[in-house]
RNA sequence: GCCGGGGUGGCGAAAUUGGUAGACGCAAGGGACUUAAAAUCCCUCGGAGGUUUCCUCCGUGCCGGUUCGAUUCCGGCCCUCGGCACCA
């Protein structure tokens, strides 16, 4: 009897039986160790795509592998549902965001179930349901009070026609608004902001505890932070008793200052000039400066520039008299807005002073060499001897750093301090599709917190996208109009939403107890679950998403909602889903369909072919997750997309390779069926009584079990596993059962090999489980130990070699001792041919594996 | 410029602790089966050379070092991908 692998009909098979049968659904059962399985959840952007197949897919293997192995396992799906393209796509359909949001969660809930992944969807979240949101509304709140939310003015991109604040994405290149083609401009508002960097230097310090993350994620997070130990050195204006702070981690150069830096937008540079009769120059350099928006200015490798103030510093160390400047490579966000500028060891203050003849003072001298300041060509930034620095002369650099610092503290002129790269959060969105901030602003009270029997605010579902407000909220009096919690008076609702990166840092630890409705989380439960043992998703998330969720269980830990520091103990980055991409000279981007034999099908130009790079829509160059799961199923749509690279690398789409991996399958199921009869009769046996063939076959399954499970349990080899498989697939159709004894042999591989698989392809290895005549789901099947006896070669296969050179092979019995393999080294035809007329210095055996023979003269 | 990856056959890759480089798969070529095709099965497959059941030399980006032995460790360089960056 033969029967086609039918993979359609399988898959639906398994994939009702499943959901029926709700095996995937879990509970906390503390008899059981626990394990959290996450793949970042998706955005309902309207279909899966292949990087989602592949991180949805490397995530159920681990989640697979470790329910066999009997964890009690926490794999939970939902959507990232709130976010600017449903908004978008409301505005052109003149429809309404829930709809086109619900519509897409409903197409690609049912893909995900179609590709078989083991979830528990009872604990289905979406971010957008008000059931979850009230509760981020109400971590804000607790925010509040903790004083990890403040407001603050800063500026966004504002179309004066449309009257409506608009995201990064809606302004064109040239800056233009995306609707009206009106020039955006900068306008300031108030915007609310969550005190991240009170947790800079946990986050920093915890990137050196967290040994299961990639090391170039911690790097870029490290990077993001930006930690610079240094000063603040207070100078002195002339004739007043202000100061201007700067911020420096070259304090041994302080003696070195000839003039300072302010940012165009330092506050004291009008107070400066005033008086100077530097007032018109100032004050078209700061025009100037306003002009050049901010991604020009940060942009370019510009040319350094400034203008002088007209006003003077004093330097606290020395009383120098020091000028004022202001230039443009200073930026106000960073530090203080004011650098004290030392040319004759910073390259850029060097180029500066050089422009605008301004005085180079040394005051460090490199070892064994003396620098000059009228005739030096580049700043000397090494450390070196301390000179021309009062007392401090002679000191070594590095030594200096600390002891002027201290000196400064002495004379309250200044201290040591840290600075950060990372800035406060920005979370403020004039959006409607979002989390509405729960903020009430009364005139007399303030900005008051939603008290939290009044949450959620909820969003309003009567909503223009045409009114002219500030944002689409502003635009509903119904909502925005209310009373005051404190004072009852009259008061107005904000009116922006979160940044829906708000959602994605904690929902993680929804999923514990994600129907729990008096508190964000079940502290019992989320106690049970957290932190996740593995989390897997794009590297593009490394930093934002990444660091946001790790500050967000810092305060949830500062709460008492959540145990533990980190959220996420081990994180495995994949890599991207690459292909080709194919242009025509008059058709532009073709997607694969559309090339004929490198033609293009439509007017049979020739072709160009980009290099591979990530798929995208843009470019055409993508593969539609439901063709390939109608044309193969989602066994192999799952197989080669952690067959073709190991995760964590790119994966190059190739059409022949799925072809691989569907014959690959076929050969498995045929496999099976072919030995159905041979297995049927299968007796148990004893070790002794099988012959070598035999022998070789059960070696090999046990092998086979030992390098699957190291593989997928311990390096996250996915690919190395399956090939191994694929070795004993090879061995199984090699191998010719004589009798019952063997056929127990057989079937004991042939059982391997639908165990191992399981977590890979569930469909395919659950048919051929009843197949077989197993009683019960091979996904609630016991992972196969192995047995180490049976791992043990009956021969040693010992490489020979020569002076370092492979000279052959010798078999031996496992038995052999050392000595006896050194002499049978010694012996081999081989060997003598190259050690004949030399005189043996040196045997160097490696016990099972090598022997080489050192030879000379 | 700084930080972090990576560089191995025609291609995707493997080599877990310094010990037989290229497992597994794709592509290609040859063969079997077939009226034929598809499917399937079998064989060959890093390069060069030779006295061709086998042997020799070369080969993991480049140059050097350590070692009996280096894809693996060390030093220097090249290329490439990613992140950060007028960062004071």
């Amino acid at each position: 009897m033969e029967e086609r692998y039918d993979a359609l009909k399988i898959e639906e098979k398994w994939q009702e039986t499943w959901a029926r049968e709700g095996t995937f659904e879990v509970s906390e059962d503390p008899d059981k160790e626990k394990y959290f399985m996450l793949e970042m959840f998706p955005y309902p952007s309207g279909k899966i795509h292949m990087g989602h197949v592949r991180n949805y897919s490397i995530g159920d293997v681990v989640a697979r592998f470790k329910r066999m192995q009997g964890f009690n396992v926490l794999h939970p799906m939902g959507w990232d549902a709130f976010g600017l393209p449903a908004e978008n796509a409301a505005i052109q359909n003149r429809s309404h965001p829930a709809k086109w949001t619900y519509e897409n969660m409903d197409y690609m809930r049912t893909q995900l179930k179609k590709m078989g992944f083991s979830y528990d969807w009872s604990r289905e979240i979406a971010t957008c349901h008000p059931a979850y949101y009230r509760w981020e509304q109400l971590i804000f709140t607790r925010m509040f009070e903790r004083g990890l939310v403040y407001k603050k003015t800063s500026s966004v991109n504002w179309c004066e026609n449309c009257q409506t604040v608009l995201a990064n994405e809606q302004v064109s290149a040239e800056g233009e608004c995306w609707r009206c083609d009106e020039k955006v401009v900068d306008k300031s508002l108030d915007q609310w902001f969550f005190k991240i960097t009170d947790y800079a230097e946990e986050l920093l310090e915890f990137t050196d505890k967290l040994p299961g993350w990639p090391e170039k994620v911690l790097a870029m997070q490290r990077n993001w932070i930006g930690k610079s130990l240094g000063a603040e050195v207070e100078f002195t204006l002339e004739g007043s008793d202000e100061v201007i702070k700067v911020f420096t981690t070259r304090p041994d150069t302080l003696y070195g200052v000839t003039f300072m830096s302010l940012a165009p937008e330092h506050p004291m540079v009008k107070q400066l000039s005033s008086g100077t009769g530097r007032e018109g120059a100032v004050n078209d350099f700061v025009e100037r400066m306003k002009g050049i928006d901010k991604i020009a200015r940060a942009d370019d490798t510009k040319e350094k520039e400034g203008v002088f103030t007209g006003g003077y510093v004093i330097n606290p160390v020395n009383g120098d008299r020091v000028p004022v400047y202001m230039a443009n490579f200073v930026l106000m966000d960073y530090g203080t807005g004011a650098v004290m500028a030392v040319p004759a060891h910073d390259q850029r203050d060097f180029e500066f002073a050089r422009k605008y003849d301004i005085p180079v003072k040394v005051v460090i001298q490199p070892e064994g060499e003396r620098l000059d300041a009228e005739s030096m060509e580049e700043a000397f930034t090494q450390a070196g001897l301390m000179v021309n620095s009062g007392s401090f002369d002679g000191m070594g650099s590095g030594d200096a750093k600390g002891v002027i610092t201290a000196h400064l503290e002495e004379k309250k002129a200044g201290k040591g301090t840290v600075n950060y790269r990372l800035r406060d959060w920005g979370i403020s969105r004039q959006r409607y599709w979002g989390t509405p901030v729960p903020i009430i602003n009364c005139d007399s009270c303030g900005a008051v917190p939603v008290p939290e029997d009044q949450l959620p605010v909820a969003l309003p579902e009567n909503i223009d996208f045409d009114a002219k407000a500030i944002s689409p909220l502003a635009a509903i009096e119904s909502f925005v109009n209310t009373k005051c919690p404190e004072c009852g008076g009259d008061a107005r609702r904000e009116t922006d939403t979160m940044d829906t990166f708000v959602e994605s840092s904690w929902y993680y630890a929804r999923y514990a107890s994600p129907r729990h409705a008096t508190a964000p989380v079940d502290k019992a439960k989320t106690d049970y679950w957290l932190p996740v043992d593995q989390y897997i998703g794009g590297v593009e998330h490394a930093v934002m998403h990444l660091l946001y969720s790790r500050f967000f269980h810092k305060v949830l830990r500062d709460m008492g909602m959540v145990s533990g520091d980190e959220p996420f103990k081990n994180l495995l980055t994949q890599g991207m889903v690459c292909m080709e991409s194919n242009r025509c000279p008059e058709h532009g981007w073709l997607a694969p369909e559309e090339v004929e034999e490198g033609r293009c099908a439509d007017c049979g130009s020739k072709v160009i072919v980009g290099r591979t790079e990530k798929m995208s829509k843009s470019k055409k160059n993508v593969v539609d997750p439901d063709h390939l799961i109608s044309k193969y199923g989602a066994d192999t749509a799952r197989l080669f997309s952690l067959f073709a690279a190991p995760p964590e690398k790119d994966l190059e789409w190739n059409e022949a390779g799925v072809e691989g991996a569907y014959r690959f399958l076929g050969r498995v199921w045929r496999m099976v069926f072919d030995r159905l009869d041979q297995i049927g009769k299968a007796k148990p046996y004893t070790t002794g009584e099988l012959g070598s063939d035999a022998k070789g076959l059960r070696r090999k399954t046990h092998q086979t079990i030992k390098k699957v499970t190291e593989d997928v349990g311990t390096r996250f080899h996915l690919n190395t596993a399956i090939s191994a498989v694929m070795e004993l697939v090879n061995a199984i159709c090699q191998f010719d059962a004589k009798g019952e004894k063997d056929a127990g042999v057989m079937r004991e591989a042939v059982e391997t090999v639908v165990l191992l698989l399981t977590p890979f392809v569930p469909h395919m290895t659950e048919e051929l489980w009843t197949l077989l005549g197993r009683k019960g789901m091979v996904s609630d099947a016991a992972w196969p130990g192995f047995d180490p006896d049976a791992c043990v070669e009956d021969e040693l296969t010992i490489a020979v070699q020569v002076n370092g050179k492979m000279r052959g092979t010798l078999t031996l019995p496992a038995s052999s001792k050392d000595d006896e393999i050194k002499e049978a080294a010694l012996e081999d035809s081989k060997v003598k041919k190259h050690t004949e007329g030399f005189e043996i210095k040196k045997v160097i055996l490696v016990p099972k594996k090598l022997v080489n023979i050192v030879v000379g003269k």
